[in-house]
DNA sequence: AATTTAAATGTTATAATATAACACTATGTA
DNA sequence: TACATAGTGTTATATTATAACATTTAAATT
C-alpha cells in the first residue's frame, strides 16, 4: 500500500472532500494556507495521485475527482457520467461495461492497456427541471 | 448540408490533410499565410467544426482530428484509439461498440445524449518494436 | 429590393492550464 | 556511511483558451 507524501495527502484530502471535480488552480487557491504556493507543487501531486489511481482526471473538464471505486487501484479503466447542466460528475462502476470495454478489440489489432469513457447528458435532477 | 465559411474551410482542410491530430496553435501557425492571425479565429472555427461533427477533439491530447466516419454527422458518439508510443490516433467505427454504449443506462437513471471514449495502448507498429 | 436577423470575422487583451529547469531535502536500502 | 529514489521549493515560461467590442458578411423575412 502506497503512503502519500505531505503534499499528496493535502491535495488528495481537498479533492476527496469536494462534492465536485476540482480544477488545479482552484486546488492551489485552497491549499495556500497549508504552504503550497506554486502550481507545480499541485501538478506534481496530481500527477502522482492519478498514477496510483487515487484520483482521476475528467479530461473534458480539466478537473480532478477522487476515485469512488475502491477496486480502482490504478487508473486503467475509467468511466464517468457528466451532467451538462449542473456539471455533476459520477464515476461509473459497472462490471458489464468494464468487462465489455476491457475485452474490446479493434480491427487494427491494437492492444489496449487503458481506456477513459465520458458520458454526457442530464442528471435526474436536471431532467425534471 | 452545412456549407463551411472561409475560415472554417481553411481550418478544416489543414486538419483533414494532417496525418495526425493537430493542436490549435499548430493550426494557427500553419494558417497565418492565409490571413488567419489570431487564436480566436482558430478556436471559433474549431468550435463550429466540432459542433457540426466535421472534426473531433481528442480530449486527452487537446488536439483535433477530422471525422473519419462519414456517418458521424454530429459529434454525439465518438471513440478513438491512441498509441501511447507514436501518438497515432484512429477513430473507431464499430457498430457493436456504438450500439452498446448508446444503449448504456446507469443506475442513477441518467439519460445520456453523448459520449466520448478514448482507448490507449500500443499500435501494431509500436508493439513489434 | 429593402429590411431584419443571425452568423462569422478581425483585433487587442487577458485568463486559465500546464511544464522546464535547477537547487535542495527526505527516505529507504545496501 | 554511501547510494539511489522520490519528493519539495522556487522562479520563470510555455501552452491552451476565452472576454469584450467593433465590424462585416450571409441568410432569412417582408
Ligand atoms: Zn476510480
Ligand atoms: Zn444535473
Ligand atoms: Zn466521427
Ligand atoms: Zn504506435
Amino acid at each position: 500500500m502506497h503512503t502519500l507524501s505531505k503534499n499528496q495527502r493535502i491535495i488528495f484530502d481537498i479533492i476527496d472532500k469536494s462534492p465536485e471535480p476540482m480544477k488545479a488552480y482552484s486546488i492551489l487557491f485552497n491549499v495556500q494556507k497549508k504552504g503550497i504556493k506554486a502550481p507545480l507543487q499541485v501538478y506534481r501531486a496530481l500527477d502522482k495521485l492519478v498514477e496510483i489511481g487515487k484520483i482521476h482526471k475528467i479530461e473534458s473538464r480539466n478537473a480532478f475527482i477522487a476515485c469512488q471505486n475502491s477496486s480502482c487501484q490504478v487508473s486503467k479503466a475509467t468511466a464517468f457520467s457528466i451532467c451538462e447542466s449542473c456539471e455533476k460528475v459520477t464515476e461509473i462502476n459497472n462490471s458489464s461495461l468494464s468487462k465489455y470495454l476491457s475485452n474490446f478489440k479493434d480491427k487494427a489489432g491494437m492492444k489496449y492497456s487503458k481506456y477513459n469513457l465520458e458520458f454526457f447528458g442530464l442528471c435526474k435532477k436536471c431532467t425534471t427541471k
